[in-house]
DNA sequence: CCCTACAATTGACACGTGTAAAAAATTCCG
DNA sequence: CGGAATTTTTTACACGTGTCAATTGTAGGG
């Protein structure tokens, strides 16, 4: 409680008389020092307080032991739960995540890789804002750092890892679902904020062709700010549904969000969407949001193998960095969504 | 792109003629060298590639322009919404925001709360895990540096600032609405994960008995995990409205979260809440989680003020930063949270 | 042109810890 | 108990930048 606080290795080692470097092995590996001086070291820990000094000893240690990661949004289920994944992966292989979220801004996103640079973390995991970002800073992390790329991949993009979803296997399995046990569904977009709302609507345009149904698609440009998905949903529908449109055809939602925001413009025009009900009107969506079994009705999607990418990502970060030369190839690793089907669809 | 990579300021004193003292304070700093200076160094670093050391220069520095902030939990809009608030503010001051999420573990957050005592941040803000916390290291870090606990406080925490929602005020509030317009609610409590749980219970409890009616709480046992409020709300009504109880009466929900799965609880038994409804079933939540607006039917809630907590943690935490000598008294600040009435209730 | 006043720059040391090589202590064995 | 082998500790320097006192440069006035 009230022990008296000691600053610097230095003191400490004149406290409990053993030389400040044993201390600092001490403090490094406990195993590298003899057991006798463990034993005093503890001793003299126990009535003084003190901590190593966080920077100093990153400063010249080979490796900070520390790894960056960037989000795009902090208010999306989806990046939290990435971001749970991530940092437990990493905690498990002793490594401390340092996180930063670019709140839509690429110059913040910007100023956080330049950041990770300054402080020599030994790896940086980037999930991009999008659109907007400025891709020579993902460049730039690449080539001075172990870097690996998550969730949506900037199309020029070469030699950079990437861990994401196959959004034309997720997304061509909910529209065969759709397509099979109901009519053909439009596509309500959802602005194009990364590049994997492009991807999803493609991979949605070429499987209805693949069945030789038309492809739909809505809601392409955006009403809201860009990421408030759910009024967007909501928005969309709504004037389709108050024009007397789309009452009774399947909906697929490039994610959860706006699918939420579907229902809820259901819900308003007093329609029930339901997989029971034939014929009518059927909202999915994509993702496989944590909310998703609670709707009304219960929300059918596809479910993004959260826990899989976070973990693959920090596998394969882990793999770059004990690898001094890395002459390895490029790795990209898309992982199969699962279909959820509730209610809705 | 392929500028040359300068790792030290030495190095780039001598790539582009300036002392090194001098570059030391332009990067502070510009305004703290002369016009000519700035010119050459300016000029200098559009032909190499430098930034200075992160660590180096947090060493010596009085203050290390960082705060450490720990959340509970990640998968939850509250506090993203809290962190979000917090960064932005705190990044209008100039500040760096250092995350840590304890990720629902005492253990975790202990040593979230070492490693800023050993980054030698300037100050810390904490959202209390809850219960399990150990009250000790709030202790430690309100007597080392600026700190502010935030959200949910410990009763038996001395001298230490605190931010949150007056929740006798805001569940104040909504149970005075309930009882208004309808029939007055029972409580559907939420696991006592933290100690807001009992503080809106009580405050529940105090309000209906001010008003002369009988409180009734249900569900404070912890069927799911502690922070499956959502799986928790379904479950506790499940059970009820299958033994045909609550059919027709007002519940009011410890969060919005638990509300959640109250409505999926109601829609699977085919009931309708709804304010418009004349003595049925009426759900009401309470934080305004933000798909409060998208729930069917639309959540009826008490917002709290999550961009003025915030706001006024960062601002307090920096007042207390920039006064040398603390001789100040004990900062309590509690917000009132706002009605939002819908259409559940 | 010289001298003063003041701003800008620089030299020298400091920060707290890592680390390799050298010294000391310990262990082991006959 | 002596000496080699091994472990442990210590000495000495390094890391990259902050900061203050001392020095240099600059402008203005006589």
């Amino acid at each position: 409680m009230t022990k008296p606080k000691i600053h610097t290795m230095e003191e400490l080692s004149a406290a409990i008389g053993v030389s400040r470097p044993t201390l600092s092995r001490y403090f490094q590996d406990p195993a590298k020092v003899s057991r006798s001086s463990i034993e005093r070291i503890r001793r003299g820990l126990e009535k003084v307080d003190y901590t190593p000094n966080f920077f100093a000893t990153r400063m010249n240690r080979k490796s900070t032991g520390m790894i960056g990661v960037i989000i795009p949004y902090l208010n999306d289920l989806f990046f939290t739960r990435l971001l749970e994944a991530i940092e437990l992966a990493a905690m498990e292989a002793g490594y401390t995540v340092i996180t930063q979220c670019s709140h839509s801004d690429p110059e913040i996103e910007s100023r956080a890789a330049e950041t990770f640079l300054s402080m020599n973390v030994d790896g940086a995991i980037v999930a991009p804002l999008g659109n907007h970002s400025d891709l020579h800073i993902y460049e730039r992390l690449n080539a001075r750092l172990p870097f690996v790329l998550l969730d949506s991949r900037p199309e020029p993009l070469n030699d950079v890892d990437f861990v994401g979803t196959d959004h034309v296997q997720s997304t061509g399995i909910i529209t065969e679902y759709l397509c099979r046990v109901g009519s053909p569904p439009v596509f309500l977009a959802m602005p194009r904020v990364n590049f994997n709302a492009l991807e999803r609507e493609n991979a949605y345009i070429a499987r209805m062709e693949e069945f030789g149904f038309e492809p739909v698609v809505i809601g392409t440009e955006a009403i809201h700010p860009d990421w408030h998905f759910e009024a967007h949903g909501l928005a969309v529908l709504d004037d389709q549904f108050s024009r007397g449109r789309l009452l009774e055809s399947s909906i697929l939602c490039a994610n959860d969000r706006v699918a939420i925001g579907a229902l809820r413009a259901a819900a308003k025009h007093g329609l029930e969407p339901g997989a029971r009900r034939k014929g009518g009107l059927r909202i999915a969506g994509h993702d496989d949001y944590p909310l998703c079994p609670y709707t009304t009705p219960p929300l059918t999607t596809v479910g993004q193998n959260v826990a899989m990418i976070g973990q693959v990502a920090v596998d394969r970060l882990l793999e770059k960095l004990r690898a001094e030369n890395n002459a390895e190839d490029q790795f990209i690793k898309l992982i199969d969504g699962e279909l959820k089907v509730r209610e809705s669809a």
